[in-house]
DNA sequence: CTAACTAAGTTAGAGACACAAACATATACG
DNA sequence: CGTATATGTTTGTGTCTCTAACTTAGTTAG
């Protein structure tokens, strides 16, 4: 009755689920090292064991919700590009806008997803794809067939520059008096310098 | 004899400057949540609750490392500054550089420094101090008096991808395929980018 | 249908930690 | 010389992660 979850008896029916959801919400309110399991498990209404039948362990609790992380942030990236001109420096700064909204949204998780020591396969394939989707807009406004050396030398500094202002506006050191324009806007002027003049376009 | 770090009877004498040098290597080696205080008093050769007679608490400890790293960051900055020609495209590379070294070298108290909840007016202060530092070769290079909304503007990008490069760089995520180049070029390439052709220089 | 197996909970407890309270000692200053 | 204060120690409390042993509920074989 007053489980903050309903629980369906003894046996929980979806306990890993819960412990999942549970630990993203405490992850956000108090980061990664303000999570505690217990808490957890007293979000879920269970005994403080009870995590460890689905999960080897705290850290594997906060990989779960880092791998869930990247596939969110692959898929909205995905989607800032839909309804777009493929190629275009606006659709490739749209991406650039949209991994920006996700750290601000989840500024814990995306610290977590890149500070993660120890990460899977799995993790390292759902960000490469996430960035994969990146390169391959900027192939095409390159005019590459693939992602050649150029067009990573080209879509390295635009990531390094969005990943960099992530940071900042997680951190709040992006407010007036330093910034004081759009984010969108900053990026869009950002990628078009980062972009422009290389040449790369004409070979 | 067989203490890590000496001391001189009943009374350190030294402590909470071992202390904190104890805590600053820890720190590196295991990240700010990886790190006890009780380590730390293992260390020192001191008994758990003696740090409490300098420090508030926990926090307190990893604070005062905080506020350290940006002084030194700061110095470090000013530092690859000089005997160059104040107000180059170089000399302001040359700074970013040096940030990302700094970064590079520390990257735990680095991320900290960033991350720190509850920051000290002392700790934006000489956060600012390093801002202004890099902010004023751009002055120069604008042929600007002073830091007004115009030198802001240009600087801001600059930040944000010297910040950018330098969480990647922490994370690994600068390896090749993904990064090729050095360090030193890609920064000098970028700043080129993002200050040329803003007309600021003819204002 | 029931007996055995297994999946998914429980309680109890070990060991590490942060921090507090009360106590001890050395140093500084009258 | 002696007392106050700074700086240590010991002891104890509550929280945390994780383990071991036990319990209960589904699931499957005969």
């Amino acid at each position: 009755m007053s489980e903050v979850i309903a629980k369906k008896g003894y046996h929980h029916g979806d306990l890993r689920e819960q412990l999942l959801t549970a630990t993203r919400v405490l992850v956000e309110a108090k980061g990664p090292d303000g999570f505690s399991v217990s808490e957890a498990c007293r979000a879920a209404g269970v005994s403080t064991a009870a995590p460890y039948k689905h999960f080897s362990d705290r850290t594997d609790m906060l990989r779960a919700v880092t791998l869930q992380g990247f596939r969110e942030m692959t898929a909205a990236i995905a989607g800032a590009a839909e309804g777009r001109t493929p190629g275009t420096i606006e659709t490739i700064a749209a991406m650039g806008t949209a991994y920006i909204a996700f750290a601000e949204a989840h500024p814990e998780t995306f610290k977590m997803m890149f500070a993660f020591k120890g990460s899977t396969t799995e993790m390292e394939e759902a960000g490469m794809a996430c960035y994969a989707t990146v390169l391959g807009q900027v192939a095409i406004w390159a005019g590459r067939e693939g992602v050649d050396d150029v067009v990573l030398g080209l879509g390295f500094p635009l990531w390094t520059f969005v990943h960099g202002l992530s940071f900042l506006r997680i951190d709040g050191k992006a407010k007036p008096p330093k910034f004081t324009e759009e984010v969108a806007d900053v990026v869009l002027d950002a990628t078009g310098r980062l972009l422009a003049g290389t040449g790369a376009k004409d070979a």
